[in-house]
RNA sequence: CGGGGUGUAGCGCAGCUUGGUAGCGCGUCUCGUUCGGGACGAGAAGGUCGGAGGUUCGAAUCCUCUCACCCCGACCA
């Protein structure tokens, strides 16, 4: 059962998904849901066997938590909600409703609430290996993102963060268990720094297979080691500064329609990096604790700068004010006065619910390259109109003046600020002399040829890859939630911190196809390889051939190495085509001319040509020996 | 959820503008010739044209509704 094709479904666009589709790997039931053929299969278990060891390694113990869950669970920690319609939901012949498990934090929690209660039985890491469901808006590239797909699940309960038996402890234990099974499968793979997303939790870290067709843009630094998704990547030292003469009189162009950034460029003549992209947050509650100039008022939008070419990253307007934003419902923010496609930094003057957060890049008032004013374009805060020499000391000069007693009291610290910005060139206006209501912050996502936030002077290289790992310190969302808490030395209860532990099985395939192909098909490496020598008959009727074919693969098997024989009665062209399809590591043919000299003919899949002679008492060494690499 | 697109044989596609016998390539089956990089010839099987309704003497084709799927975006362990 390989049934392989000459064409791929016209839904293939990615090479994973059309090499196996292909190959007769996998075969689409339904939307981002697929059927692991036999080739398929042996592959996903042979992954499976070696995250198992190295689990098993880790001092995990493997259990199996059901498919499908009673959404109760789900509406304990709040997230039903939270995954929303990412949640496949079912209900049963009582009407009951029931999830279908996308990850089981919950489920794991509630299991050892009602199994542990002292401190004794802690520390304890349990995993699973199972399909887990997710209704994806755009399920794609076949096995990449899919609504159904297999994945390797684990948890860890302790007392402490620190210590042995502690969180830090067992996070490390996994971190290195994952190195190894991205080692073994013989994977190119980066570890970066991550976002912790709606799982939650403190630190996290993502395995990310190096592909160009990843999803996922990592930033690395090269001289520190430092790596980190773009949704959370730190962006080195930048000079800033507010203070310098406008290069022209402000003036307002009308801009009829035309609120994205390209549309304006080009109407107006100016990069997009002479721009300032100002985006309205909503902070709800966040600020609620800030000074305000206004009796009884706190500050409720918070207006973020960045350069027309950078892009506004969430997760750092939430670091730079403390707590949760979300981009701003567009009518509620017209209601409140902001021209939505037509804001600019000035609209924070003379309003006293508003923080005003600049990246530094955009806090400039001087080119500091050309030594001259810097030209700015902005929203005119007016429907259908931009301004053009926009300066900000002029523009928002009573907000940059007014003094606030209690602002260098209440001020917090912030990412990538130092005592030594006031030496850098341009700097001038220092973080200590603004007032509360306008903050200087690295609010956007990291681009290739920023500062290295870890090493001075050095620059971030942008790579792409395929997530197929990530671990999280939970800490105790879960645990809280639930109540479940165990009694210490002392008598005294106390949460049980978790961790928890991601690994997308069936994703690593396709990863794996993905980071290692060529024109002709998939080049598997020998841990994920469904088999790893395909012997092909040239005459499956030959006797001398079937004699040949059986004493290899016998002495192969011995060896521990899995054999496909080819003994269709095809032509040889299409024994060979369907051959690098598949991409085993090592081909072996029989054919007349090699066998008349008591030989067979050798052929990694990664080499090119021909291939080589060997004798047949020797193939096997030489199979082992590419195996082994 | 916004934008774009596609549903016709197992797979890949044409036919639709201008309504009139449902086609091509690959694959499958039979016979023959071939036989170390997706052979050639002859023949054969295989289709509710995504579904429902409508217009018409007549609908794959025109109209209405609907379903499914794909791509881009937004979103995302």
């Amino acid at each position: 059962m390989i049934p392989t094709a000459r064409e791929a479904p016209a839904d293939a666009e990615t090479p994973s998904h059309i090499l196996l589709s292909r190959a007769g790997f996998i075969r689409r039931t339904g939307a981002g849901m697929y059927s692991y053929l036999p080739l398929a299969w042996r592959s996903l278990m042979k992954i499976s066997q070696i995250v198992r060891e190295e689990m098993e390694a880790a001092g995990a113990s493997e259990l199996l938590m059901p498919a499908v869950i009673p959404i109760e669970l789900y509406k304990v920690t709040g997230r039903d909600e939270a995954y929303g319609e990412l949640l496949f939901r079912v209900h049963d012949r009582h009407g009951r409703e029931n999830a279908l498990g996308p990850t089981h934090e919950e489920v794991i929690t509630d299991i050892f609430q009602h199994a542990i209660n002292s401190y004794k039985q802690l520390p304890l890491t349990v995993y699973q290996i199972q399909t887990k469901f997710r209704d994806e808006f755009r399920p794609r590239a076949g096995l990449l993102r899919c609504r159904e797909f297999i994945m390797k699940d684990a948890y860890s309960f302790h007392l402490t963060v620190d210590g042995p038996g502690g969180l830090n402890e067992t996070y490390d234990a996994q971190y290195a268990a994952y190195v190894r099974v991205f080692e073994r499968l013989g994977l190119d793979f980066t570890v970066v720094d991550a976002e912790s997303g709606p799982i939650g939790g403190s630190a996290s870290h993502e395995f990310m297979v190096n592909a160009e067709s990843g999803e996922d843009k990592i930033l690395v630094c090269d001289s520190s080691g430092y790596a980190a998704n773009v949704e959370k990547c730190e962006i080195g030292e930048r000079a800033w500064s507010f203070e310098g003469e406008a290069l022209g009189d402000l003036a307002k162009v009308h801009t009829p329609g035309m609120a994205s950034i390209e549309d304006i460029g080009r109407f107006m003549k100016v990069k997009p990096a002479n721009m300032l992209k100002t985006m309205v947050f909503d902070a709800g509650e966040s600020l609620a604790d800030e000074p305000s100039v206004a009796p009884g008022g706190g500050q409720r939008w918070v207006v973020a700068v960045v350069r027309g070419n950078h892009d506004v990253n969430e997760s750092k307007v939430r670091d730079a004010i403390g707590g949760p934003v979300a981009l701003a419902d567009e009518k509620e923010a017209r209601a409140a006065g902001f021209a939505i496609g037509y804001v600019g930094p000035a609209v924070a003057v003379g309003r006293d619910d508003v923080l005003l957060l600049v990246d530094p890049d955009a806090a400039q008032s001087t080119d500091s390259a050309k030594g001259k004013a810097m030209f700015w374009a902005a929203g005119a805060n007016e429907a259908d109109h931009h301004v053009k020499f926009f300066n900000w000391q002029r523009e928002l000069g009573g907000l940059l003046d007014s003094s606030d007693q209690d602002a260098s009291a209440r001020r917090v610290d912030l990412p990538g600020a130092s005592a030594r910005r006031a030496d850098l060139p341009g700097a001038s206006a220092r973080r200590a002399d603004l007032p509360a209501r306008i903050r200087v912050a690295d609010i956007r996502n990291a681009n290739a040829g920023d500062p290295s936030p870890r090493a001075e002077g050095s620059i971030l290289r942008e790579q792409r890859g395929i997530e197929v790992g990530h671990i999280f310190k939970l800490g105790c969302k879960y645990s809280d939630a639930v109540g479940f808490g165990v009694l210490d030395q002392d008598q005294q209860r106390q949460s049980v911190i978790m961790g928890c532990y991601g690994l997308g099985v069936s994703r690593t395939l396709a990863a794996c196809v993905e980071m290692s192909h060529d024109e002709n098909g998939i080049i598997f490496p020998a841990a994920i390889a469904p088999y790893h020598v395909l012997i092909t008959l040239m005459k499956p009727d030959d006797p001398a051939q079937q004699e040949a074919c059986a004493r290899v693969s016998g002495e192969l098997a011995e060896q521990g190495i899995d054999v496909l024989i080819d003994d269709r009665e095809e032509r040889p062209g299409v024994k060979f085509k369907d051959a690098d399809l598949i991409g085993l590591p090592v081909r072996l043919t029989i054919g007349d001319k090699a066998l008349a000299e008591g030989a067979v003919e050798f052929k990694p899949r990664r080499s090119a040509g021909k291939g080589e002679l060997v004798p047949i008492d020797r193939v096997v060494a030489r199979c082992a020996d590419v195996l082994g690499d």
